[in-house]
DNA sequence: GTGTCAAGCATTATCGATAATGGAGCATCG
DNA sequence: CGATGCTCCATTATCGATAATGCTTGACAC
């Protein structure tokens, strides 16, 4: 029922394997914003059939790393600095929710797959593997996520594509990785501790650390985004 | 781009067809929780083949209605009211974070969607159509949504699967529908006033409107659920 | 010069068939 | 008797091929 299973025990079918290289290939440049990519194309290159490429287009096309007009062809989406940042909001929102929740249930599974996640997390140095690192910060956020006990909010969670857009922030930027591990190790400490609006808030302000982290040009601060104020009243 | 094109114009790929179809089996009880669903029997049955079954069981999956095992099968997954409810503090932050951001943008053309589907709940009487009702209702709802221009947040409203679940709601409910109607223009108004505040208040408690719909058993008022400390700052 | 139409083309959408997988039940071993 | 391994079966996953569609281009009429 948990349309996210543990990546390490399934995670086998090739549309996942394709989707997961197309992503890299957009994520470090390879794959040019704009280029078009045609199902039998990419099937031809990686040896398997159309069809597990199509689906791995459509889990592409729902993240936003690819559009489609039908019958005419998909291409590699023009994702910019404010696509990324237009998330911001909304897995503050959602997070910050998900905290709530999260602290008041405790549920153990998800939380120790935090704690997991947080190990993997610093046994990467600040010069390390940031495809790993962007893996790893995914997973602990979806455990925090799924620590609601809430499917509808994963579900709401999972439709953003955090991985993948995780990957693509990573892939350009140079956040100090380990500034980044210790944030996210007291975020799981706030939500162990037990109290829901402290938790929540905790949850929404983290968004801010992703903030600077995809805002590549100055002329992006002056945008009139309501965020700021939103945040107050997500949690 | 946007992945939930105008269904009066494209709608037409056999999936989409074969998951409405699929969908009010399931809402109508023709299709008993539980039940297996066979790729391969739904195309013979419905004269396809397995591919666009295959997709659209792949968005029934997404929308929580069948739930799938790999290489196992798939079947109609036990949707009770707890599900149901568990939507509604999501949505209740998402349209709050909508209602905010369309009352500042007030786009015109989602806007305007809005108040042709409040003329198509106005032309459906209180023992008219309830899908044809639910539809609309769905479409005010997304074309709220899409009003705040915020990529992400109707990506994340979109794999809540409202369509299904409301079509799932309202196939055995009896909420007055003119009460309903009213409620929705009321809704559009107060964003149109353009109050960001009152706009995300006014979504947020709109989603009070749902809990009742989706309780008939008394036994679930007393689950200690978080939602009503939520939303007070949901927005 | 501009609008209209039709044929060709690129691409996706769909199809029917085959391969691969996980589980159930039976036989066998300890 | 219980545990273990094997075989068969149901079902999905994948495949290769064909059908259908929307766009483009160029001819042609006005």
């Amino acid at each position: 029922m948990d349309d996210t299973p543990n990546p390490r025990l399934v995670r086998v079918s090739l549309a996942d394997q394709i989707r997961d290289h197309l992503t890299l290939e957009i994520a470090q440049g390879r794959l040019a914003r704009g280029t078009p990519v045609r199902e039998l194309e990419v099937a031809r290159q990686l040896g398997t059939s159309q069809t597990p490429v199509r689906e791995a287009f459509r889990q592409l096309i729902a993240a936003g790393l690819l559009e489609s007009r039908i019958h005419v062809g998909t291409r590699v989406r023009d994702l910019d600095e404010h696509d990324l940042e237009e998330t911001v909001p909304v897995r503050a929102v959602l997070e910050g929710l998900a905290g709530r929740y999260a602290a008041q249930r405790r549920l153990p599974e998800p939380l120790a797959e935090a704690h997991r996640a947080i190990e993997e997390m610093r046994a990467i140095d600040d010069d390390g593997d940031r495809l790993a690192y962007a893996g790893a910060s995914t997973r602990f956020h979806r455990a925090l996520v799924t620590a609601a006990g809430n499917r509808s909010l994963l579900q709401a969670w999972n439709a953003l594509g955090i991985e993948i857009l995780t990957i693509v922030a990573m892939a350009s930027d140079t956040y100090p990785l380990s500034r980044s591990t210790d944030d996210h190790a007291e975020l799981l400490r706030v939500i162990e501790a037990g109290d829901p609006d402290a938790a929540a808030q905790a949850m929404t302000e983290h968004q801010e650390h992703y903030r600077p982290l995809t805002r590549t040009s100055p002329a992006d601060a002056g945008r009139g985004d309501p965020t700021d104020k939103e945040r107050k009243h997500a949690g």
